[in-house]
DNA sequence: GGGAAAGGCTTG
DNA sequence: GTACGAGCCTTTCCCA
């Protein structure tokens, strides 16, 4: 099916930069390797095999395929390589033809693309317990022969993944913002965030000490009994057998003690109260405020990955570590917001969205009541307390705006009476009143709801306003419990992965317009409705003008878009 | 001793 | 029997 290839040439492009081949050279390369394997191999020269590649890719019409562009970007820029013309990638296109089918990494979609068994890398190296080859300790002959393969399903796949794009109609979304996505994705990525070690160290030093006060006390209140508070089996032992409290829900194995069994029990006896406060305080420890200084560059940095084709509606998602769940809830956890600092001379500054879910669900079911309160700049949450509880705008009150506003996103995750009772710890009658309620007033989104559904059971799928698309197959389920997920997710997906459209498009133009008004500034975080940039104090303004222009007018909607952004000397400063 | 599952916590 | 989308930590359990 494919040409014979050149061993030797294999073989040598291969081992040298990491693995890579080139094929056919003067047509197309094929990468199938990512930043991880440039581990040098020992057996070539590697300024010889950059030499040998970087004419291919740094020139537009030859480099033009890859496996997964983002990876690439990052490994070649770290060979002084500027990867230019990436114009495929095997992983997101598959991503975007059905983002939740199946995984995206090479040996996944040459299986399901094309039926090939591409040796996977652990099983390539050998990977035992305890013990993994590096690429280089790899017979260069397997080596050679892993990246053909890989380099040969690319090309397959890359003709069956480009005629599904087409036929979905999702070329536009592929070229137009995933791609290029991609490339900046690895631009933020190398860039990394400033970490300032010396907040994290104290933070850490006062968990430290306000765990110990909260073990001794707790130790007291089970009758000097000493025991792990991490773990939830010997809990369920003192709470329930010891000190006699009341099972309040089971979980698959036991009583279980999650927070709002432990909120409720609090009621009756001081324990629980301290081993929430416990948990919450060695979870802000162990995940953020320990883990993250092992992390840090030489330059006192620290690198997230943006996954691309992980999320099913379309977001990003972070990992290595997860900078998108950096706490913020608690006074406590703010503070290590604090620890991401701008350097000398530069300040942080974060813009974000306000209310995108909630105005993209005006917009895609053009209800009247819900794009009037956008269009005036009414308090949206405001707006349906008044619906709820009766009263007029200037009766509300906080306590109302915030139960209003749980309903609100109740009615964005397609949330049941059942499930909102519990969360607003109210009947089941009262919630189903609410719910009433809401939807009598935002009649559109009623019908905009059940719409989606509808013609999701039809087709077989859901959109964003983008175009891009999540299959729903269980929507013909016979399984109620199993249906009835898949109705929340039809309702939900379009106005969250709509949200992700419309932040993925401004970050491209956002990085654009920074590169071609050459600013020192640099983007560095995303968190789904949010962008964090690094800028000098003299591009402050020209920034924050720039930042806005292309997050309001990213995308023309039936109601405005409206961001807010501040700056600071750390990210929690500037909110 | 390693890996997977379970339970629980963080976020938009 | 029910909230949408993610990732990471510790403990527990199982197996070689």
């Amino acid at each position: 099916m494919f040409p014979a290839l050149d061993a030797d040439a294999t073989a040598r492009a291969s081992a040298l930069v990491g693995v890579a081949l080139a094929y056919a050279p003067g047509e197309a390369v094929y990468l199938p390797f990512d930043h991880r394997y440039l581990g040098a191999p020992a057996q070539l020269d590697r300024a010889e095999t950059v030499a040998l590649l970087r004419p291919l890719l740094e020139r537009a019409s030859l480099a033009k395929l890859s496996a997964d562009a983002k990876r690439d970007a990052l490994a070649w820029h770290a060979q002084g390589v500027a990867v230019a013309g990436i114009t495929f990638d095997t992983m997101l296109a598959s991503y975007l033809v059905d983002p939740e089918q199946h995984g995206h990494t090479l040996p996944e979609v040459a299986q399901a693309e094309l039926g090939v068994a591409l040796t996977a890398w652990d099983v390539l190296t050998e990977k035992q317990r305890g013990s993994q080859r590096t690429l280089p300790e790899v017979a260069l002959e397997k080596v050679a022969d892993w990246a053909g393969r890989s380099a040969a399903a690319i090309r397959e796949a890359t003709e069956t993944l480009g005629a599904k794009l087409r036929v979905h109609a999702l070329m536009p979304l592929f070229t137009g913002l995933e791609l290029p996505l991609a490339g900046w994705l690895a631009v933020i990525e190398r860039e990394g965030v400033l970490l300032d070690l010396a907040t994290l160290a104290e933070l850490s030093k006062q968990a430290g000490e306000e765990l110990a006060v909260l073990e001794a006390r707790c130790r007291e209140l089970a009758g000097g009994k000493t025991w792990n508070l991490a773990s939830p089996r010997q809990l369920e032992t003192v709470l329930f057998d010891e000190l006699g409290l009341r099972v309040v829900k089971r979980t698959k194995t036991g009583r279980s003690t999650d927070h709002d069994v432990l909120e409720e029990l609090a009621a009756e006896h001081p324990l629980p109260a301290l081993v929430l406060e416990h948990r919450a305080l060695a979870k802000l420890k162990g995940t953020y405020l320990d883990a993250f200084p092992r992390l840090v560059d030489a330059g006192g940095r620290i690198h997230t990955r943006y996954n691309q084709a992980v999320a099913a509606t379309g977001r990003l998602s972070s990992s290595e570590p997860n900078l998108q769940n950096i706490p913020v809830k608690t006074a406590f956890g703010r503070r290590i917001r604090e620890a991401f600092v701008a350097p000398l001379g530069a300040l942080i500054l974060a813009a974000d969205y306000s209310q995108i879910e909630l105005r993209v669900l005006a917009h895609l079911s053009r209800d009247a009541e819900l794009l009037d309160a956008f269009r005036t700049g009414d308090d949206v949450h405001v707006r349906t307390a008044k619906a709820l509880f009766d009263v007029e705008a200037a009766e509300v009150t906080r306590e109302q705006r915030g139960r209003a506003k749980t309903v609100n996103f109740a009615v964005i995750y397609g949330q049941t009476e059942t499930a909102l009772a519990r969360n607003l710890k109210i009947e089941r009658a009262e919630a189903a009143r609410y719910i009433e309620a809401f939807f009598t007033r935002y009649a559109g989104v009623r019908r905009f709801l059940d719409e989606v559904v509808r013609e999701a059971r039809e087709t077989g799928e859901v959109r964003t306003l983008l175009g891009r698309r999540r299959l729903v197959p269980d929507l013909a389920s016979s399984n109620r419990t199993v249906r009835f997920a898949a109705e929340r997710v039809a309702r939900n997906t379009p106005i969250q992965g709509t949200s992700a459209d419309i932040l993925k498009r401004a970050m491209v133009t956002i990085c654009e317009r920074m590169r071609e008004a050459r600013v020192e500034s640099r983007m560095l975080l995303t968190v789904h409705d949010e962008l964090i940039f690094e800028v000098p104090r003299d591009e402050q303004e020209p920034m924050t003008k720039l930042v806005r222009t292309a997050m309001e007018g990213a995308i023309a909607l039936e109601v405005p878009l409206l961001v807010d952004v501040g700056c600071g000397p750390n990210w929690g400063a500037a909110h």
